[in-house]
DNA sequence: TCTTGACTTAGACAAAGTCCAATGTAGAGT
DNA sequence: ACTCTACATTGGACTTTGTCTAAGTCAAGA
């Protein structure tokens, strides 16, 4: 992800301080924050930046596809910045903890046509829910 | 789920006029609403109703197994009443249609052990996102 | 360095859901 | 049938998450 400046600069982005601190602030594989995690962390290092900003920036990076938006409990949504690689998500019912795995097979290969009802299906996401060792412990 | 009212009653339950409206609501096989579309319908019939009490209902629901709830979208979440058959959801990415279908396998069974990192897993979901048949035609 | 259109800001607003104290009532016990 | 009380409901305030807007700021091309 160290590159994902350059590659918006290419795409016309203007290169802003707030979008600079939000890019730097995804940096890094296994991590799933919430719009509100980040703009904690970005405002860190840029105390005055807007929770708005946060919001757009995240959106544009959506958008282009440099990160992926995961929503698996109805309550805030994350952003995981390893969008290249297609992987799947498990989620700890306690502590909420996300992890990155990756089922074999395809999924999209487990629905019957005639269980598509006409619909051009583009994706499926796979979340797997259970209790982490940390909190069984307890 | 017809015969949900007695099962419910089994289990302890006081059986008021806004529980067995908010079950009437929910009966039917194939309907995906939110809490505020659940509200709706059930102020139809007793226009009274306070949406902490549809809330409070649905959550009880879901607690005791009887009612699924799904988030597809990161907005408002969807309760389901076909808990009894387990199933996974379609939805259209444009209009929101939610439909159920039913995949081959198992997708658990598709989670390599060393994926686990020692998570105690209990179910897997899947969504399944496309364009609709309708939406497609626009 | 100047200019300009894109970006950011603060705060109001909106949607979805939770919480609480006051009030009402289902159903057990008589 | 009546009473009692623990449980359920109500309405409204509050919280969380996210969107919108008008006014100000600034990156980068000329």
């Amino acid at each position: 992800m160290s590159d994902l400046l350059e590659r918006l600069r290419d795409r016309g982005w203007r290169l802003t301080a707030q979008r600079r601190v939000v890019a730097e602030v995804l940096d890094g594989d296994h991590v799933h924050y919430t719009a509100d995690e980040v703009h904690a962390r970005a405002a860190d290092r840029l105390p005055e930046i807007a929770r708005a900003t946060v919001y757009n920036t995240l959106s544009e990076l959506v958008a282009l596809g440099e990160v992926l938006e995961v929503s698996t409990d109805g309550r805030a949504k994350r952003y995981d910045p390893n969008a290249r690689h297609t992987h799947q998500h498990l989620v700890c019912s306690r502590c909420g903890t996300i992890r990155d795995v990756h089922p074999t097979g395809d999924p999209l290969a487990a629905l019957p046509e005639q269980e598509r009802y006409g619909f051009a299906i583009a994706e499926a996401t796979v979340t797997y829910r259970g209790v982490c060792p940390n909190c069984n412990d307890s």
